[in-house]
DNA sequence: CAGAAATCTAGACACTGTCAAGCGGGCATA
DNA sequence: TATGCCCGCTTGACAGTGTCTAGATTTCTG
């Protein structure tokens, strides 16, 4: 039972490592398995198939997405700054982790609704966003709506992707050790686009 | 000559009727050669390999990515406007072609400092994108600049890639038939955002 | 028309995910 | 203590993949 949960957890790190190492593409069942220095077999008797290893994977980013974001915010205490602090946070964690964090959007990979601890993941990160977005509309005096949401969230995970899928690179010629900035630039200029029209209404 | 042309053009429609019905992953290069009806190395004869496929797809992507915005845009006289029918645009592209837009921007699957016809076409739509933005900057009296771009362009991309993988529906609770018109919401806000930025200063 | 080049087919190889069967040691019960 | 069973693991097999090589066939060219 002790060596049990112990493989488990060797498969899930060997996973970590190879995706983090090789890229998300490279991951295999075998590779996987060869690395924890077992049988081709032996993960399935703890997965019980390729994709259950990758939910596993993709319900610890969120976790750990969600800690990263509950730590950056908790240190800001007005509500816009903590709001952009959480989008520099995601996108920092999108950077230092590109495999992993592609993995917890590709949902050819991983289907959501089979699994639902990764979906409970997912949502307790969404959760940290989500009050931070109500807190700035209880700021500006307006109830918490959809669309400030989306907004939020969709800047955060596009300028994620396009820097992971090295769009901002090729296309639009922004060297990588400037991107970070970059996006933290875009944050604050949106910030800025608020504090303007909060004040002119 | 005629043939081979002939043969490749329906390897690349094979491709997209697989991709678009049965998702991203079902792509292989032994069904498309099926689906087109000859043997499982007859597309090596006009593609050197499966990513050189995959590049063509993209490559037709974009261009027909552009050939919207150009439509969408052109339509439009006032240019913050016109910058958000570009936005719109986009996320209905990506709703209406998903598979086709995943892979447009799937790095891991088509590098594209390997394809140069796929890179040019990219860059050709994010033109569209830049010329725009240029514009806004130009009515405000500003120098157009890297971040608004990237906001834009990112919260387009954000937009639909989150709703692509599900995410709005899984984890925000929207419906799928509302999505677009979510979608159109932000762009609309984020237009009034601006606008009222602008009167500020 | 002959030869060459382009186009396609067929077979093979190493790889993948997963099903089925078998082995071995630790546990509970008799 | 002895017996039988279950659990974690291994081994083997199968169908599928991308791509290499070699041979066949069609098509174009000189």
């Amino acid at each position: 039972m002790k060596a049990a949960e112990d493989l488990r957890r060797r498969v899930l790190d060997a996973s970590l490592d190879l995706i983090a190492g090789e890229g998300l593409e490279a991951f295999s069942m075998r590779e996987v398995a060869r690395r924890a220095g077992v049988s081709h077999q032996a993960p399935y008797h703890h997965f019980p198939d390729r994709e259950a290893i990758m939910a596993a994977i993709v319900a610890e980013g969120f976790t750990a997405l969600r800690a990263d974001l509950v730590e950056a915010g908790g240190a800001v205490a007005d509500p816009r700054q903590r709001l952009t602090a959480l989008g520099k946070t995601y996108v920092a964690f999108a950077l230092r982790q590109p495999a992993h964090f592609k993995l917890m959007f590709r949902s050819e990979w991983v289907k959501a609704e089979k699994h639902e601890e990764a979906k409970a993941c997912a949502e307790g990160a969404f959760e940290v966003l989500a009050h931070a977005i109500a807190d700035v509309a209880r700021l500006e005096g307006r109830e918490p709506e959809q669309t400030s949401l989306l907004m939020a969230w969709s800047m955060a995970h596009g300028l994620a992707t396009l820097m992971l899928e090295g769009k901002f690179e090729k296309v639009c010629g922004i060297d990588p050790a400037a991107q970070l900035e970059a996006a933290g630039a875009v944050f604050d200029q949106f910030e800025l686009l608020q504090r303007a029209a909060a004040r002119q209404s």
